[in-house]
DNA sequence: GGCTTCAATATGTATAGACATATTCGCTCG
DNA sequence: CGAGCGAATATGTCTATACATATTGAAGCC
């Protein structure tokens, strides 16, 4: 993943960091201590101490004194935009919340779309196209695509219970994503999904995230104008 | 601004960090060395340097060997969500770029809103209708008030040349900022404006600063949606 | 058994000193 | 006057050490 260059403090955080990236080292699991890093790189405590002190301001890790610091469980919410969990968002507004799949289907890549085919890597997708309701009023179209390859396990899974997304947060942390937010207008199918009339100005959020470099997934949610805001918040973080 | 706690590096920091969000040191401005601050807060350098070291990671100070350290210049990105410069961004695709003022008034908060009463902070506020122009299409509609007790020297300009967006990223730097994105319809007024057929899907973007806790300034963009997209990334920085 | 107490442990912060490196300033020489 | 060179300066990183502090785990006590 990272070369190995730069200043020691530096090296050593960005082999900690690829090693919680890529999933080896997963949520919870116990870090080494500085002894046990100072001895492993040969340096001082204060070059491993700045070192890790970094990856928890990051978030990465969390540490605790006595005990030792361990990998962060990824916060649910991305740091910024507010947009990954449509099941966490709906059940605190005290709604009910349910996924009904509407289509599932294991294929290849089209030849023709350069994105399927790196998000195929050689390998097979999962396509999914299924409805977020929250009550009974619909919320959310999505359609979604999985490597097989990054994440093999998804191809035993039915998704009657829990949302691909919400399956996906849960066993693939710590990915990074690229959001492509717009404003379209319903055409009749889905218009009828979403129980609105055709036209209606629709939100599309468009997301392809990776995990270590790798493509994971692409999705595309169509929310109705209305009834959704992302909100996002920048500043001081403290 | 910050209560003086915590560890001596972060009172440094926050202390530094306080003039710099509040505009009180501008852009360009020298910051004073390690060995001025470690005089001035009697301590040593390495407890300086933590703390400037971690303004530099964040962006708000630029330090260069022998010459010393400066107040950054914001970059024009917001380091997310890709939206704050409307007219860089047509610039950059090489399109001709024009703002046009529609309406310009000064004015008080209404009494029943509760933003507008926050955003005037006892004084006027300058409200304003603006279109963004590129080539000869219209971009988007853009409605905002600024505080004039927060930016007194508003009141003079008549933003002919230059937006009302751009002219205050340039003189109000480092501001906290909170977007609300949704999907709305246009109504007659709004499409004629931007020359669409009524009931087309817009963009609707929301978004309130503030400066060191005082409100700045409201906006409200309206994007023809199938003209423009969001895109905001997240993951490693490096 | 359940409670308190205490020592071991890992991190949190700070210090003084050392050497490296980039950049600027000023001096000298042509 | 300009080019080149060396000294001064501010930051960049690392070390070794010290003491503080939170937390755990075990020993001891009722």
């Amino acid at each position: 993943m990272s070369v190995t260059e730069g200043t020691l403090s530096q090296r050593i955080r960005s082999e900690v960091e690829d090693l919680i990236r890529s999933g080896a080292w997963a949520p919870g699991r116990k870090v080494p201590s500085e002894a046990e890093l100072m001895a492993r790189f040969g340096c001082s405590r204060m070059t491993v101490n700045k070192a890790m002190s970094a990856l928890a301001d990051e978030g990465l890790i969390v540490r605790r004194r006595r005990a030792g610091s361990f990998v962060a469980r990824p916060r649910v919410h991305s740091t910024v935009l507010d947009i990954p969990d449509i099941q966490a968002q709906i059940l605190t507004r005290g709604e009910a919340y349910r996924f009904d799949l509407l289509d599932r289907r294991r294929r290849k890549a089209r030849a023709g779309d350069a994105d399927e085919i790196a998000l195929a890597a050689g390998g097979a997708l999962l396509a999914l196209r299924g409805l977020h309701v929250a009550g009974d009023r619909p919320f959310a179209l999505e359609d979604r695509l999985i490597s097989l390859t990054a994440v093999p396990e998804a191809a035993e899974l039915d998704f009657a219970e829990e949302s691909p997304g919400a399956w996906l947060l849960h066993h693939v942390p710590w990915t990074e994503a690229e959001n492509r937010i717009s404003a379209v207008s319903a055409d009749a199918a889905v218009a009828d999904l979403l129980a609105l009339d055709a036209g209606a100005a629709l939100l599309a959020v468009e997301r392809r995230t990776w995990r270590a470099g790798q493509p994971v997934t692409w999705v595309r949610q169509l929310f109705p104008g209305e009834a959704y805001d992302l909100v996002a918040r920048f500043g001081p973080a403290r």
